[in-house]
RNA sequence: CGCGGGAUGGAGCAGUCUGGUAGCUCGUUGGGCUCAUAACCCAAAGGUCGUUGGUUCAAAUCCAGCUCCCGCAACCA
């Protein structure tokens, strides 16, 4: 495979810390990246963070400190969280980094100069208490609901982005490429969407917000966030508006792959974010992945519940070392697109009974059994393949099936499926009882296609769980790093593998009281 | 009459396009095994597939009506 892929997340608002729908979407992400690069040379996982507008100008106003304090704050919790996490990004934009400014500076000069920007006057009713335009629809009996006091109608001068002029180019591209926005029912709510579009505003005021990239040719005014954040994607790989002949890294990875994103910032994605890259003339992403929402316990998560989750709190709730558990509920609680649900008990059930029960203690029993009888050595004469090896190979093919249509729930139910199969064999080949009887030879050949089975699953789990999956490989003293395609070459070795004192549980059950303190 | 999705044993879901004895995971109950992390294997109980009507030899599946939930439209990740 010589494929390349790129893969980007939202970028999120610094406006708070990480919580547990921020996760949702980095975990997702970061399990698809890290099965892909099981399969492709050169990958590319981007993250980072969208931090200019009114919402953080105000936020820093409040706590007394500079807008930029504010954000390197909040982005240095968010990078911990990641790290918490395991999320394994391979480079992380800011919007305010020099190199992000300068390049979304020069995008929008080069729109304007081709007549995609142009200034247009807005009419809109602006809360000077809120300092921002609000909408009809946000006001209570015409007054604004926060300050209580009648907008005014003010007229302002900002900068438009022709998005209409895209619009059937859209429309057809969307139709043209099934695939193209995952899951394909919310395509209609696109084409929908679609119907009713005008141009957008893409800049602002400097008398109403100046924290942001300033419009290099004109001062009074301020980038809005559709050029300035959604730019992110191709600012980071170094695009260069004004260079016929873009970098290698821009070459190599754009168009990105697999652009994941929460369903409500869809219609950025596919229309604002698409009608740009076609005035920029740059190819489209290949498939614009909407997740849905986490909710708790059945409830939407929101501030006012008070029900909001961080990362933090399910890994110490349940005193967990490693984030792999989490990453594992996580990301095989929501079907591909579909909301998924959060809750201790659905997670510490999900978890005991795949990762424990099924997983981990498959390698456990197998090990000690090989202890027992063979002091820890496989011979060779052990080493014929038998039919769950086959069974095995077959489930490599359908969590490549899965991944390439981003069901990453799905294919945890693959390797699952594979495990309860090498269950049975153990228990139904009993190979405990082969040995007793003097079967030697066959009670190690079925020990051996087992732990062969575990080092097939310990690669295929190992986006989901890299640190149980390191551990697995441990064990068996195989390699963790290897493709996909090789792992079918590579089998598990003649020799002393393991001594009693290495045998350690992969993942023990959660049966730790629900922790106190969620708020 | 805005657009779209959904209603399947205690829980969560698949099956609906391409009608033909209702399936998976978890949970419950009984049994087995004793290598293992109260684990693993087997078996059983439990559903008139939201509702009404239609088409058909045959409907969870196709058609029509109705009820209820949800998403988007409306900058909550």
């Amino acid at each position: 495979m010589n494929e390349n892929f790129y893969i980007t997340t939202a970028i999120d608002y610094v406006n708070g810390k990480a919580h547990i729908g921020h996760a949702f979407e980095k975990i997702l992400t970061d399990v698809i990246y890290r099965h892909f690069k099981q399969r492709f040379d050169k990958t590319m996982f981007l993250t980072g963070t969208d931090e200019h507008g009114i919402k953080i100008q105000k936020t820093a106003k409040s706590l007394n400190i500079l807008p930029i304090e504010l954000c390197n704050q909040n982005v240095e919790s968010f990078k911990n969280s990641w790290k918490l996490l395991d999320i394994n990004y391979d480079k992380f934009i800011r919007t305010t980094s020099d190199e992000h400014k300068k390049i979304v500076q020069k995008i929008f000069e080069k729109l304007l100069k081709q007549g995609d920007i142009y200034k247009h006057s807005y009419k809109g009713l602006y809360c000077s208490g809120c300092e921002c335009f609000l909408n009809e629809k946000d006001l209570e009996n015409g007054l604004c609901p926060t300050h209580l006091k009648k907008p005014e109608i003010v007229e302002e001068e900002n900068y438009f982005f022709k998005l209409t002029k895209y619009k059937d180019a859209i429309i057809n591209h969307i139709k043209n490429n099934p695939s193209f926005i995952i899951p394909s029912f919310r395509a209609n709510e696109v084409l929908n969407q679609l119907e009713n579009i005008e141009d957008i505003s893409v800049s602002r005021s400097i008398n109403n917000v100046n924290w942001g990239i300033p419009v290099l040719s004109d001062s009074s005014q301020i980038i809005y966030v559709w050029i300035d954040a959604l730019s992110n994607y191709i600012t980071a790989l170094g695009y260069d508006p004004d260079k016929e002949e873009q970098n290698e890294t821009f070459k190599t990875f754009w168009p990105a792959t697999c652009q994941v994103i929460g369903k409500d910032i869809l219609k950025f994605h596919s229309i604002y974010w698409i009608a740009l890259l076609m005035a920029l003339n740059l190819p489209l992403p290949k498939h614009i992945l909407a997740h849905g929402w986490i909710t708790i316990d059945e409830t939407k998560m929101s501030k006012s519940l008070g029900n909001v989750l961080s990362p933090e709190n399910i890994l110490n709730s349940f005193k967990l070392e490693t984030p792999d558990a989490f990453r594992y509920y996580i990301s095989s609680c929501a079907n591909c697109g579909k909301d998924g649900n959060y809750s201790d008990i659905d997670f510490k059930e999900k978890v005991n009974a795949d990762l424990a029960n099924n997983m981990g203690n498959l390698l456990n029993r197998s090990l000690n059994i090989l202890i027992k009888y063979f002091d820890g050595e496989i011979k060779d004469e052990f080493i014929v393949e038998n039919e769950i090896i086959k069974i095995a190979k077959n489930t490599i093919n359908k969590v490549i099936e899965n991944f390439d249509k981003f069901q990453v729930a799905e294919a945890t139910f693959e390797i699952m499926t594979l495990l309860n199969v090498a269950n049975k064999y153990i228990n139904d080949q009993a190979p405990w009882s082969l040995a007793k009887n003097g079967n030697l030879k066959e009670a190690g050949i079925v020990l051996y296609n087992v732990l062969e089975v575990m080092r097939y699953v310990s690669v295929l789990i190992y986006p989901y769980c890299p640190n149980i999956a390191s551990n697995i490989a441990k064990q068996l003293k195989t390699n963790i790093n290897i493709k996909l395609c090789d792992l079918g070459k590579n089998n598990l070795k003649a020799g002393k593998i393991i001594t009693k004192e290495e045998i350690i549980p992969v993942f023990l059950r959660l049966d730790s009281e629900f922790a106190q303190n969620k708020k």
